[in-house]
DNA sequence: AGCACGCCGACT
DNA sequence: GTCGGCGTGCTC
């Protein structure tokens, strides 16, 4: 028989099948969508099979015969190979890199796929009773007749295989078998009590539960501490009732592991736990309690989106707005695509949940395309905490450069009442931002409303949006200050200060503290311990955490992200300090909140204040639409990348125009610019932004650059579609 | 990825 | 003349 396989495209640049035959013993055990080894040029590689009994178009002489089978059960089910060829079609990107992103790393079709699995080994009887009743009474060694007696009772478990075992084996007697160890590994809290939901609550959990069977998205927009876990899970009980399956997606495992603890204290161990910080190995037993049904609910981060799943009854995104939903290298896809398709594939609703949503979810509810479910009272009579806005211009003057009068003194306050503070700092890597440090203004593009970027090497700033660029100026354009610089605060140097003002205990989180396994719930649960009185962190902090002590909370400098160059700046500032806000004072004390800032009187700060979510989505929203940004024009970006610098450029405007004459003429071209990272490993990045509302025509468009560069070894091209960072 | 093929500079 | 540099292209 021949087969068709699709490889891990060694030549990364277009999906390519290769025939093979199968020899008749192996034949029936081919299905599509399993794994084999095959022998490719001088190596073995791993493919997955698309099509069976095919009569070859290649020369039958030059075509191999398959090394082994490597699965007994397909890795993609139907489901998964639709959804695959889907993806690929839309992302423009390869369909091996497809199938690849919805499979854990064991099960990817890979050279050397062999991730080691955990076995616990049994010895088990082959020979009847009185067979070892014979062999025993021959037998003079003690260890292999105690062995003996006790297999004729049962498999015995075994760690080391000893020598009498051996002799046992040799002469036939047992055998060793194995059985994969899947470690349940997450407990549940041990004071968690089922609560009974609120009118409110329960108003929302049953319009979701009367749409069970209809693939309809949901937006449940409920501020921070009303309950939406509660909803969830109250969802999800349902679910269970009629047999069906649940997914829930949450930004990031590691920091919210209240919730894994909630779940599983409710529903046992049904639940299985998918997240980045598991090693291949553990990911791998999570994976198999699904395939084997051994689990019903699966919480976990983007990837955990795809789980092989075959009757789905509900899919649930915490904290929809947050942009860890999108993965961004190949393929660019979003989990909450995904979630849309496979809810029409499954009839079943998607329910996004935030307190911040994102416009474009807003946007979708307000116009009817997602329905708008919300809750609008914080639970267990839990008040918003009071929010500070320290104008940090006048601090300066002071002589106040990290940390305000008021912050100081408010930190000092809470130690001297063994209370705990969080510090928010939020150094994102764009440091090529040039602000004035009198007035906090920071000089954009006129045309997009962007910071521009400072480029070093050639004395310029620049918008990396519409490639315009100008000389910075010496004196700030608004106040007239000739003190511009460069805003860079880290976090070493805020622990550096604070050492210095306070005998604290503080620790550290950031991505260098955190980069080893398990790191992460060390100091969240030594905080939560109150082994630590400060807690400093970027933006990773500002999730999910629950800490009941914390009664303040810092955010030492909320501009270095409001000045970011993207367009969301805004939306992602307010969201952040919302987050924020909402972590103070979940205990029974009053929580406070600090927000330092050089712009007191931006909207997306004053609003954040004063917990305004809906006067902030219609203030964001006229910005959006004045300035053409999605959610009224949707985007795509348009990577060209290549060692050459001047063919760089070139291939880069080629594309450009192609575009410009092939699109509709409302489309937007802009470009080619410079990328923020523009020189990366002696890697030139150009990008075009495409800005649509509607285009027939761009798909296509795209399809033939994309297509001309795959053929192209030295100029890369990747498209991105709704890009989140740009 | 590996490996062969092939077209130019430095050399026993 | 040859040896070997690695740019290019192919693997069913």
């Amino acid at each position: 028989m021949y087969i068709e396989v699709l490889t891990q495209t060694i030549l990364k640049k277009e999906d390519q099948t290769f025939t093979y035959f199968v020899p008749d013993n192996l034949a029936s055990k081919i299905k599509i969508g399993v794994r084999v080894k095959i022998p490719f040029g001088k190596t073995i590689i791993e493919g997955f099979v698309m099509k069976i009994n095919i009569t070859p178009d290649f020369d039958k002489n030059k075509i191999k015969e398959i090394i082994g089978i490597t699965d007994e059960e397909p890795v993609l089910n139907e489901e998964m190979l639709l959804l695959g060829k889907n993806m690929s079609d839309k992302l423009l990107c390869s369909l091996v890199s497809c199938y690849q992103a919805m499979l854990p790393k064991a099960l990817k079709a890979e050279v050397n796929t062999s991730i080691k699995i955990k076995y616990d080994k049994y010895l088990k009887r082959i020979k009847s009773i009185e067979e070892i009743d014979n062999y025993i009474e021959n037998c003079k060694y003690d260890s292999q007749i105690e062995l003996l007696c006790k297999l004729k009772e049962g498999d015995i478990p075994i760690s080391k295989v000893t020598s009498s075992i051996k002799t046992i084996i040799k002469n036939g007697l047992a055998e060793i078998n194995y059985e994969e160890n899947k470690r349940y590994k997450y407990m549940g809290i041990s004071n968690y009590k089922k609560v009974k939901l609120t009118l409110e609550q329960e108003k929302v959990a049953n319009t979701i539960i009367s749409s069970f069977n209809i693939p309809k998205t949901f937006l449940l927009y409920g501020v921070t501490g009303s309950g939406k876990t509660e909803v969830y899970m109250n969802i999800i009980e349902e679910t269970l009732k009629l047999n069906k399956e649940a997914i829930m997606l949450v930004p990031e495992i590691s920091l919210t592991p209240q919730i894994v603890g909630k779940f599983i204290s409710r529903f046992g161990n049904v639940v299985a736990v998918l997240h980045s910080k598991l090693s291949d190995a553990e990911r791998y037993d999570e994976y198999r309690k699904i395939t084997d049904g051994e689990v019903k609910i699966v919480i976990g981060t983007r990837s955990a989106i795809f789980v092989p799943f075959t009757n789905i009854g509900v899919i649930i995104i915490d904290e929809e707005h947050t942009s860890s939903y999108k993965q961004e290298n190949n393929p660019r896809y979003n989990a909450k695509d995904i979630a849309i398709w496979r809810s029409k594939y499954h009839n079943c609703p998607v329910v996004m949940g935030s307190a911040t949503p994102s416009l474009e979810s807003f946007a979708r509810a307000g116009n009817n395309v997602y329905e708008l479910l919300t809750l609008t009272k914080r639970a267990q009579n839990m008040t918003l905490p009071v929010v500070n806005v320290v104008d940090m211009k006048e601090e300066v003057k002071k002589g106040n450069f990290i940390l305000s009068e008021i912050l100081k003194k408010k930190i000092k306050e809470k130690l001297d009442k063994k209370e705990q503070i969080i510090l928010l700092l939020n150094r994102r890597g764009y440091s090529s931002i040039i602000s004035c440090r009198d007035c906090g203004n920071t000089e954009k593009c006129p045309k997009c409303d962007i910071a521009y970027t400072y480029h070093k090497s050639s004395n310029t700033l620049k918008c990396h949006y519409c490639s315009s660029s100008k000389m910075p100026n010496t004196k700030c354009s608004i106040c007239g200050s000739t003190n511009i610089k460069d805003y860079g605060l880290g976090t070493e140097k805020l622990e550096e200060e604070l050492f210095k003002l306070y005998d604290a205990r503080i620790v550290r989180m950031d991505v260098d503290t955190t980069s080893k396994k398990g790191q992460h719930q060390k100091i969240i649960d030594d905080f939560g311990e109150h082994k630590y009185d400060i807690l400093i962190g970027t933006q990773m902090i500002a999730k999910g955490l629950d800490f009941p002590s914390v009664t303040l909370v810092g955010v030492v400098s909320a501009d270095s992200s409001l000045t970011a160059p993207d367009y969301r700046a805004s939306e992602n500032i307010f969201q952040l300090l919302s987050q924020v806000s909402g972590r103070a004072g979940r205990g029974e004390n009053k929580g406070e909140v600090i927000i330092q800032t050089f712009n007191p009187s931006h909207y997306s700060i004053a609003l954040a204040k004063e917990h305004n979510y809906l006067k902030f989505y219609r203030e964001e929203m006229k910005i959006r639409k004045l300035l053409k940004y999605s959610p009224y024009y949707y985007m795509v970006l348009v990577k060209i990348t290549t060692k050459d610098y001047d063919l760089g450029f070139k291939e880069a405007d080629k594309v450009s125009n192609y575009l410009k004459n092939n699109v509709n003429i409302e489309t937007i071209i802009l470009g080619p610019s410079m990328a923020s990272m523009f020189k990366v490993n002696n890697i030139y990045h150009y990008q075009i932004i495409v800005k649509y509302r509607k285009d027939d025509k761009l798909k296509e468009a795209l399809k033939f650059v994309n297509n001309v560069y795959k053929q192209n070894s030295k100029v890369n091209i990747e498209i991105d579609f709704d890009p989140i960072r740009i």
